[in-house]
DNA sequence: TATAAGTTGTCAAAGATTTAACAATGTGTT
DNA sequence: AACACATTGTTAAATCTTTGACAACTTATA
């Protein structure tokens, strides 16, 4: 089987495309072409039908693509046919509003607990789920098949965090204090940098002085 | 004076740059070379030249960048030189944990109110900050000069309120509810879509199957 | 003061991404 | 069944981004 080197950029584009087939789905449409798909997304059909081919002809000439088929589809590539069990480090007022997020439970995300240091934290129940010490961190992490860690932790605790994650057996870190974790090849990591998200809208002005 | 049209690619490059610059600030570091900076953000060093030739030459030759003027300069350019005043409508538990966050006060942006619909919690003090019902948005934004509006309402209630602040003058929004918000060419959104950032996790198989 | 070493700003080449174009193929209608 | 229409998959061109190279200049040293 040839192994196609598929770019970041792609993938990147990925759940966007999910979340309107998602609204496609739930509508009831049927079938969708690139062109009235891209006036939706607001992007050009031929940069849906260029991504989706890097993953193998999805659509069908004459008729466009089958809203359900293409939904699944793009589902498996985004590892959405599975569940992922995963745990959040840090009970903090972030921490604990990822943990209350329905979303992420819609799409199969499953937080199976959280972790803190905070003797007061540790026991209570944050929407329904159990704070734990970190000394438990890694007997939970290996009998209940976690997948995902979320870093939501102070800065200064961030990188540690990361070293005993990824000793601990985890691939995969969603990362929310604001410093950009270092990781080996094989463990992946988002960073969500929220500041440089709102810097960004703060820059406005420059962007606006070349328009 | 000569329009230059800086690439989005630059701009989103800056507040990783500009995070960098402040850790060497505090460790008291005077200067930096693109060299020495590029090992430490693990970038080219032609690449940071180029960004920041973008924007004139901050640096000097046989020398290399003097980190406390840098700073300054990319501060500058991300518009913190000035305060921000902001505003978070939707007090449920993701717009208080982004009330709560300390990160964003210290680099100059200042919440000023929360903005609710349900009654038991408006009146309520969250982080500090008071929580408003939403008919008084409007003489909320003009009365405060609110900058920002942070969007983190159910995403049915995210178009109509979006449609509403701009009425309401805001030109900068900060989107947290899971679709994109559409808006006229003069106001800024940051789409954050934290579910598209975990889907991008969870499809950790996909991009090691090219490797 | 002369020389060697270091570093930027800038130009051009290389690489990646996006867009346009169209042949191939399927659909729907008469 | 034949024809007009719609739409993909795919190729090639255009555009954008990144990288490499080096002249011009600064600093430090002898």
């Amino acid at each position: 089987m040839e192994a196609r080197e598929i770019s970041k950029t792609v993938i990147a584009r990925l759940p966007r495309y999910f979340r309107y087939l998602s609204e496609l789905k739930d509508k009831g449409t049927e079938r969708i072409s690139s062109k009235d798909l891209s006036k939706l997304m607001n992007v050009t059909a031929s940069q849906i039908r260029q991504d989706l081919n890097n993953f193998g002809g999805f659509g069908q000439q004459g008729y466009g693509y089958n809203v359900d088929y293409l939904h699944g589809e793009i589902g498996k590539l985004l590892g959405l046919d599975k569940p992922h069990n995963l745990i959040i480090c840090g009970a903090g007022s972030l921490g604990t509003a990822l943990a209350g997020n329905p979303d992420f439970i819609n799409a199969g995300f499953r937080i199976k607990a959280m972790f803190d240091i905070d003797p007061v934290k540790i026991g209570k129940f944050l929407h329904g789920i159990e704070v734990h010490s970190n000394s438990e961190l890694e007997d939970f992490i290996k009998e209940n098949d976690i997948d995902i860690a979320i870093v939501a932790v102070p800065v200064n605790a961030a990188n540690d965090l990361k070293d005993k994650l990824i000793d601990h057996g985890i691939r995969a870190i969603w990362n929310f204090s604001n410093t950009d974790l270092d990781v080996p090849d094989d463990v992946a990591v988002e960073n969500v940098h929220l500041l440089d998200s709102l810097m960004k809208l703060s820059c406005v002005k420059v962007q606006h002085l070349d328009a």
